[in-house]
RNA sequence: GGAGGGGUGGCCGAGCGGUCAAUGGCAGCAGACUGUAAAUCUGCCGACGAGAGUCUACGUAAGUUCAAAUCUUACCCCCUCCA
């Protein structure tokens, strides 16, 4: 079933893996990160400036697309690979995050009990989720049979498995409700996967149940007994960075390691690390992309002024007089050709120049963090990588 | 010279007797952002004070009024049109 897919573990250090994921695009060594694309683009960034900045592989979302510009479109463009000019590995996401994030805004809004009062999602049943489409208001229904067929369409390397992101403040009922639906929509996901594979694409299963132990323990079993290419960590993962990490290892226990396991949506530095350590093998995150776009732009350790913050804000006052790069020894075009002057500059007379840049510093930093946690796994050694990266 | 319009907090700009320390926007400051409805969002933003509050403020000066950024008069400055 996944004959053009492989994923090899070439070697691992405690719980991390070193690995290898071939895809019919090319392959991608693991532990990486994706970077998003959600709209079929990086906000400000080109193809070619991602594959510069050292990207192994972007992502986009069904949804998004599904609603404009639909996938048959895209289909009679060639595919998505051909659409945007991107000749890598592609993963697609199916549509699930967006049950959340349009019903409730923002994970932290959610946290924090902040009212997201447009909520363009209507109502979630057993078929699928409706939506008011973000982009003309027109009602529209996401199955799991639509999201897979939508993906196919699309045609990314690596497709996931339609599923509700269940979120923080819901209780263990609804939370075990939603998992069991999960996992019908999963299967349903899956039957309608194989229906239509020709070898081209790879399917994730999805782990659902919030932060509950008992739950994510049912639902690896169910990820592990379906035969899914990966496994992706989904759903809340917890209020607190504490509780973060403890989510992840329940949902980690017990399942296959033989798959590539994604973490879906985490893409804090030291987030990540701690996620290598516990054995994840891919992550995917706006973070990275939407920080540079509100200025920030991420820094090691030796370059930080606030301990809790992994970036420097360059539309702060104190950067418009500084002529260094963003990181002396970072080797992305934005440090060597820009000061933080003049990135100030920009960001404060709004130009667009600002944006691609830091997005690409942002995205080169990624790429190289995660270079030197394939080189720590090599070396049996990640503190080093902890004390300058963390 | 004649006719008209206008001068408001760092800037732009509402308000046109009380609910005005004065709507908005910009700038400034702080914060947020983790499977992107995001080049976004939130808070602060006259002075002093932890706060209640006190003081100083809407070109300048004098008045009317219980009460004026808002009304009257004079003066200063700016703009438009006519000569």
């Amino acid at each position: 079933m996944y004959r053009n897919f492989r994923f090899d573990i070439i070697g691992s250090w405690e719980k991390s893996r070193l690995g290898v994921l071939e895809t019919p695009h090319g392959s991608i060594k693991t532990p990486a990160f994706i970077f998003c694309g959600t709209k079929a683009s990086v906000k400000g960034v080109s193809p070619q400036q991602l594959q510069e900045a050292g990207t192994q592989i972007v992502l986009s979302n069904t949804y998004h697309l599904f609603s404009y510009p639909s996938s048959e479109h895209i289909k009679k463009r060639g595919s998505l690979h051909k659409f945007i000019g991107w000749s890598g590995p592609l993963l697609t996401d199916s549509g699930g995050f967006q049950i959340f994030s349009l019903g409730h805004g923002s994970i932290a809004d959610e946290i924090k009990g902040k009212r997201s009062s447009t909520a363009t999602l209507v109502k979630i049943n057993e078929e699928g989720a409706f939506f008011k489409s973000y982009w003309n208001g027109d009602l529209q229904l996401l199955t799991p049979e639509k999201s897979i067929e939508a993906q196919q369409n699309l045609g990314a390397d690596l497709i996931v498995s339609f599923d509700e992101c269940t979120p923080y403040h819901s209780d263990k009922k609804y939370t075990e409700q939603s998992m069991e639906r999960s996992h019908r929509w999963e299967k349903r996901s899956l039957d309608e996967f194989m229906r239509r594979n020709d070898f081209s694409q790879a399917l994730y299963g999805v782990v659902q149940g919030g932060v509950y132990g008992d739950l994510r323990k049912r639902s690896v079993e169910f990820a592990n007994e379906n035969p899914f290419f990966a496994t992706a960590i989904g759903g809340t993962l917890g209020a607190s960075k504490k509780q973060m990490y403890e989510v992840v290892e329940m949902a980690m226990e017990g399942l296959n390691m033989a798959r590539p396991i994604h973490l879906l949506g985490i893409g804090g530095i030291s987030d990540i690390l701690k996620g290598v350590e516990l054995g994840i093998d891919t992550f995917d995150c706006v973070h990275p992309t939407r920080i540079a776009r509100h200025g920030g732009a991420l820094v090691k350790s030796s370059y930080r002024n606030s301990k809790n913050r992994e970036h420097i804000n360059l539309k702060k006052s104190e950067y418009a007089e500084d002529d260094n790069p963003i990181e002396a020894d970072c080797d992305c075009s934005t440090c060597r050709y820009f000061s933080r002057a003049y990135l100030h500059y920009l960001l404060k007379a709004n130009e667009l120049l600002a944006l691609s840049a830091i997005t690409i510093h942002n995205i080169r930093f990624m790429n190289k963090f995660m270079d030197e946690i394939r080189k720590g796994i090599l070396g049996q050694n990640l503190n080093d990588v902890r004390n300058k990266w963390c």
